[in-house]
DNA sequence: AGGGGCATCGTCCGAACGGATGAGTCGCCG
DNA sequence: CGGCGACTCATCCGTTCGGACGATGCCCCT
């Protein structure tokens, strides 16, 4: 039998998932919480084979939830189940030590089967998640951003006009520019709104989370 | 007994709410689809009581199913029931005849409470929403931006240059430039990267859906 | 008939932006 | 040590933006 310790602030969500996950002869759910606190809590206290965590709640957030949980002793697997899968979020959990990554439209069965094949050791990336970790690996290094370049994307993307980014990064203008016209050619766009969308899609920067 | 039909492309998300659902004694799920055409073509053909429909599936999509089904003879409620809280999603979705508008972070017992008071000829709308509605009526009537600038912030919002709108649109730079003004007016923001970001955030115009 | 909002286009000008180029410092790695 | 990349700054120049006018025509509403 797995135990599962199931974690989403969604109410709703979070009790069809555990109903559906309970259906399974082989699966049980153990608890289920709606914060990344109390998921430590509980899994500091009580044995747990899998993990399934929200990426996006209040609090402390699933990426740090997930660290925090596989930093234990005898640490549980986790599997990261959320609807997001921009790139600042993939990477975040699965450098958390995330050994698996589903989307929440994923069939019930995959689910299941994710559950399964994480308890034995295994790993699960969704199909979508996979490609992208795959390739962030092979081309998209070029795509990577210097600190100091996401520092003015960063600033970039709320708007804000070289004289402005430079005042705040205690620049000179023609610094700013510089690194503008980098971050224009890694990010294969040609000015500063094309920029910023394409920070946003891509997942480079954090969202300032869900628009309201 | 109020029954229910479920539209959502989530599969996991679904049978969860029914089940939800389904353990309240006077409510009964009668059918769960994933597509507003299945939804339409079930309502068409039973009587059902309250729809909970998703806004953002593929195909059709929520706010078209939803003007669909209340165009009926004697049309079941529709509650939309969704994770986005965007402008352009409240206003669609309440244009096209929805009666509900709860987001998918509800607590079930408001879901249930949410399903009788429609059925039972109210409406319900979620504290953020409702706010939104009542502020939009009041001092945001310039904050509406006309169709043709609205026109052109979509344009704007994919990373296009003044020129570049004006040929897509068909009009001379200079009209771009005026509708630009009066949207930076209307947004009160100053430059166009800024009303890109605002345009995204307050949810004016459609995000080209989820990011991946 | 008049007013007001919308849409269209024009001009002018200063400020901001983007591209190209050069160049200095620093630290890391082989 | 020598090369390379990141970070910093500068200058020059052409393009683009944004603001501030004005102007016309249309349609709706009073």
């Amino acid at each position: 039998m797995i135990s599962v310790l199931v974690v989403d602030d969604h109410p709703l969500f979070r009790v069809g998932l555990c109903d559906a996950i309970n259906t399974q002869p082989d699966l049980t759910v153990v608890a289920d919480v709606d914060t990344a606190e109390s998921a430590m809590d509980y899994a500091t206290h009580h044995q747990v084979d899998v993990v399934l965590m929200d990426l996006r709640m209040t609090g402390m957030g699933g990426a740090a939830g997930t660290a925090a949980i596989t930093a234990l002793d005898n640490p549980p697997k986790v599997i990261v189940f959320t609807t997001f899968s921009t790139d600042a979020d993939i990477t975040a959990a699965l450098d958390a030590g995330a050994r698996g990554y589903i989307l929440k439209d994923a069939l019930p069965d995959d689910v299941f089967a994710a559950i399964r094949q994480v308890a034995s050791g295994g790993a699960v990336l969704a199909p979508v998640i996979a490609d992208r970790v795959i390739n962030r690996d092979k081309g998209a290094r070029n795509n990577d951003l210097s600190i100091r370049e996401l520092d003015v994307l960063e600033l970039l993307a709320v708007g804000l006009s070289n004289r402005a980014i430079a005042q705040r990064l205690h620049l000179s203008e023609a610094t700013v520019k510089t690194h503008l016209a980098h971050i224009y050619k890694k990010l294969d766009v040609e000015n500063r709104t094309a920029a910023v969308i394409a920070a946003n899609t891509t997942g480079i920067i954090r969202h300032p989370d869900q628009p309201n």
